[in-house]
DNA sequence: TGTTGCGTTATTGTTGACAATATTGCCCTG
DNA sequence: CAGGGCAATATTGTCAACAATAACGCAACA
């Protein structure tokens, strides 16, 4: 109705935005109705965009009961890094031993962009494009399961990030996120001069800190039960 | 209309079965309208089906076109075997450090019942036990990602052995199918013996000297262009 | 006052009819 | 007789009304 792109897929996006960027809190109730006025889409199509986003884990759907935005629990976030390392390590060896320059240049151009969204201070699209980095990197070793696999779990890795760095204190989380910003970026870089110089295991070892200090930067603590939650927990069953 | 268990799943299983034991060929159009009626399932409920099964890339769903049951390519069959060694290995590796006495009874027991199909012949649900052997492990490892990505490439396996080791000569070929049961089954068998002795190692190699002997089992040549799927294959772009 | 049961409302699930699209067969033309 | 376009048919895609179900509030009773 109000918004011209109404598609399927960039509403997919819309909404995993508004998810990531904490718009929308883990937990939150998506009414089918209230998206489908909201977006100027049938029925119908809500409910082919909120099974997708199921099936990527972004959110929960209850049977006869309706869709809440995912809460991913501690133990998820260290089983989903956990695969990261796994699978990114292998996609980094297979792309270090063989990137081409055309290669590079794809990389270099993708980290430059990441370059500028920190600088404009654009959160949002900067948590995008780090994951899309990842995903290129995927793409470019020609692996297609692993990639696919990788779809699956860094939007969730995207949301599990924002769940999890800034709950506490306001300025000195702000600062944290700056520094993890640009830390993550930098991490990229090296990362990026490691494949193009084809030093394998080089490349692979960098990745797999670079995972590791993302998951360390979160508070991953047993989380304190809020009540308003217990409801749904077991509704979940 | 005519069976009683019409469930979703159920359904879905049939099918899946009916593709794996080549009842239904690569390729094969899959009319939303046949399926209903032979199922006795409305038509909404075979979209759904469908919709899943092409999550599963078992079948191809072509928009404004229909379903067709998959025809794995060799290259995606050799890239699903290589994920299956890096995911599988790492988590038979889990396995084997922690495995119970429980746990090692359930593997034991599952066997058990891989072994009385091969000898009762049931090609079909040796097939699928077969898979489900990989998927225990998976779940007992305890690792939720690692095993959801498995099934999602264990059914497409399934599907690549089929259509990968029978398609030359009958009397031949009929026998190295019969051999090959036998040797996945006692491959298994050693698989769980590594598994609860707790030796990590030799379990890890045991699991991917199988995965490549299924592989090796394959026959993966470029694959002789069959002129009737040739429409099909421009189709898809 | 707290709790249990019931009736109302709000939300999701399903179905069947209709629209859009692709496929097929036929006829007309060169 | 071959090829291209057009009409007929078959199949998929979409929507809106209806059914089923769960959430909510109110009232009655302990």
């Amino acid at each position: 109705m109000n918004n011209k792109t109404n598609d399927l897929d960039t509403v997919y996006q819309r909404i995993w935005e508004a998810i990531v960027a904490h718009k929308l809190l883990p937990g939150t109730r998506l009414k089918e109705e209230d998206l489908s006025e909201t977006f100027g889409l049938s029925r119908g199509f809500v409910r082919k965009l909120l099974l997708q986003l199921s099936y990527h884990k972004l959110v929960n759907l209850v049977p006869n009961s309706g869709a809440f935005v995912a809460e991913p629990s501690p133990e998820e976030a260290r089983d989903i890094f956990q695969a990261r390392r796994l699978i990114e390590a292998e996609l980094v060896r297979e792309l270090a031993s063989k990137c081409t320059v055309r290669e590079k240049k794809l990389l270099q151009e993708h980290l430059e962009r990441e370059h500028q969204a920190i600088e404009q201070g654009e959160q949002s699209l900067r948590i995008r494009l780090s994951g899309e980095f990842h995903l290129l990197i995927g793409k470019l070793a020609n692996k297609p399961v692993l990639t696919s696999f990788l779809h699956e779990i860094i939007p969730r890795s995207s949301l599990i990030v924002a769940l999890y760095q800034g709950t506490s204190t306001s300025t000195g989380t702000r600062k944290s996120k700056a520094h993890h910003s640009g830390l993550s970026c930098s991490e990229h870089n090296a990362l990026l001069g490691a494949i193009a110089g084809h030093h394998v295991d080089k490349a692979v070892q960098l990745m797999i800190d670079h995972l590791n200090e993302i998951e360390a930067q979160l508070q991953l603590e047993p989380a304190a039960e809020e009540d308003v939650n217990l409801k749904r927990i077991f509704a979940e069953i």
